[in-house]
DNA sequence: GGCCCAACTGGAACGTGTTCCTATTTTAGA
DNA sequence: TCTAAAATAGGAACACGTTCCAGTTGGGCC
């Protein structure tokens, strides 16, 4: 820990470092908004965030990880942003539907983007295994908010099995967008089609 | 075509042409099998295969295309070995249950070999969109016919999407067992509780 | 058989992810 | 304030996917 008397589970490191890792995020977004995943390359990464590849290298020890710790940050906002907002619909099913389409636009205004995150959490290996979790735990729990917005305090396992294939039918909708083979209105039909299969009640 | 008299759909060429990418391919399962995606390298295959790094990038241009043709191959060939044996169950939940469950242990009884043909589908982009659409028709139709063993001829619009939910889902796991996410025995259980969900009638 | 063109061989060369090394700067602690 | 340790800068070096090229081979056609 850098500080003797901090107890947060997260440990940022100085304020410096905050800056630093913050300034590579930036940069990587910044590179993969206007070229997609093959247009993040970690030298340019590097000299956009102004430190040596060798910091860059060891504050992400891949491009992978970089890229799956943008995702990361990228979905923590959208997430909080979405968490103070009330989300429409009467039924379960129509909530998680507005959540997802919600949150499916929003990747789909900035593809090259969308295409590079999406395409590194797919190819992550197990190294990478705790950010992926991290995303993954952030998806269920936007579908579980969706399913239940009044705080339901006794989710079941049930619930969270289904919150998590609904998340699964999501990711690989995604993967078949960004990878040209679906369409965006597509897309969205898929995610309707599995969330009312899968919540009908 | 290199002769006249051909019909089919697919020409692979001569002899010597249709041997040539019978040892390429093999040499990929093979050096995939033992040391999983990062071992197949693309000077490795070729000298495997007996062939010139040149040639091997005029039959497979890339090392994604390499890996999903070889994908596709070997689902080929468990498919056709799965049809004319008969499916257990009594409902297409647990046909299809059946099905993707021998499946899976089929492909977990080959981590490496998973691991390398999985990755390498879920990282293709666009330019592998025709061998993935192939991948893709056959898993659906290996669902389908699970889910109607006996030739049901009208199968309708929603049976299509179902059996396409359901392999998004046995993909999404099976990523998941890949990077290391999830157990063997977790897999099935998520494919179990997809296809039930999905196919509760 | 002889010719021709496409395919193949062998290998050099290039780009990018990754590693490594040394000198310099910053930070934490006495 | 001074010192030791850690972090960073700058850049060379290496690995592997990919491209390219000059020379050779093989198969179809006269």
């Amino acid at each position: 820990m850098s500080s003797a008397n901090s107890l947060a589970v997260e440990d940022l490191g100085s304020a410096a470092q905050r800056d630093r890792r913050k300034r590579i995020l930036d940069a990587t977004i910044a590179l993969a908004s206007e070229g997609g995943f093959d247009a993040v390359q970690m030298r340019g990464v590097a000299e956009q965030a102004d430190v040596a590849l060798g910091t860059l290298y060891r504050y992400f020890p891949s491009k992978i990880h970089l890229l799956v710790s943008a995702l990361q940050r990228e979905f923590e906002r959208s997430e909080t942003a979405l968490r103070d907002r009330p989300v429409e619909g009467d039924t379960a099913a129509d909530r998680v539907i507005y959540t997802l389409k919600r949150t499916t636009r929003g990747m789909q205004s900035d593809p090259k983007l969308t295409e590079a995150l999406t395409r590194a959490f797919m190819f992550a290996d197990a190294s990478v295994a705790a950010e992926i979790h991290q995303v993954g735990m952030l998806l269920t729990t936007m579908l579980t908010r969706a399913m239940y917005p009044e705080g339901h305090d006794t989710l079941t396992e049930d619930d969270v099995q289904i919150a998590r294939v609904i998340g699964d039918v999501w990711l690989s909708a995604l993967v078949g967008w960004v990878t040209g083979r679906s369409t965006a209105a597509e897309t969205g039909q898929q995610i309707e089609v599995a969330v009312k299969l899968l919540l009908r009640d």
